[in-house]
DNA sequence: TAAAAATAGTTAGCTAGACAACTAAAAATA
DNA sequence: TATTTTTAGTTGTCTAGCTAACTATTTTTA
């Protein structure tokens, strides 16, 4: 049965969590998604990053993170120029409206944490990592 | 730290599953996605199912299954006809060449399975899948 | 130093997932 | 029975993720 298949119950896991996250950014009428705001956050603790560094971060590939750039970046949040040493490479830092958007945010994404790893031991937080870090490894190689 | 993140990590190992899966598929020559798969499998285990069916056991919305069905009917892996019973359902079934693929694919899936779970005792795999539900329980409450 | 290779980022094309709005048929109800 | 409500499925629109192909710089190396 489908139900009992450890990596059906983790990408389902994984959608469930997207799906609440983003129900309350809505709720609060807050316009951007989840994986934009872990975007903002790189930015936000390495300014003048570059979207190599962000994607070597999120794990993920050149044009998914070019175009969450893209987005935060229309939408005001962050300031993309180009760097003065590599003129291939994007700096980009938060903007004001970025700043301001990060301070509000911050205490409802971690309510979202904790409402779903409310009642976990810390022993238990510990061992999801670890068994999650081993499917990873088994995968890589 | 985001790689210290429970949520990033189920995510990320969620993707990384997919990514795996579908690298072997294709290396094989495959012309089907993970998803498109566990559709074929519904459907093989529940002939004449419909699409709501389909949705309930995966978890996934109407449009989506909508499309992944329609995909698999212009593959040719799947018999699309409609409810006789009740005109607004379809009737799903496997075709030869689907009932070829899934023969075929089986050991496939397994090996894929077997790959990323390797050296994983019984008990992590039945503390992993009671996490991930104490998770998908608190979210959705 | 000129040519080749590597690097940063973008664009295009595809699937999946989510939401909203819709059609058509069946079931409920007044 | 006529009307309302519910149900099954589709279509449209958006974002994310992936691959491949591309541009434009920078770095290597011959």
């Amino acid at each position: 049965m489908i139900h009992n298949n450890i990596y059906f119950q983790i990408e389902l896991t994984a959608r469930k969590i997207r799906q609440y996250g983003q129900n309350v950014l809505r709720s609060h009428g807050i316009d951007i998604t989840i994986e934009q705001w872990l975007v903002l956050n790189v930015i936000n603790d390495n300014e003048t990053t570059n979207q190599i560094f962000i994607g070597e971060k999120l794990v993920k590939d050149k044009p998914t993170i070019s175009r969450m750039v893209n987005q935060l970046d229309k939408k005001g949040f962050i300031i993309k120029t180009s760097s003065s040493s590599d003129s291939r490479q994007v700096s980009l830092s938060i903007s004001k409206k970025g700043k301001t958007l990060i301070h509000n945010l911050q205490p409802i994404i971690e309510g979202i944490r904790l409402k779903g790893l409310q009642e976990l031991s810390e022993k238990e937080s510990q061992h999801i990592k670890s068994i999650l870090n081993k499917i990873q490894k088994n995968l890589d190689t």
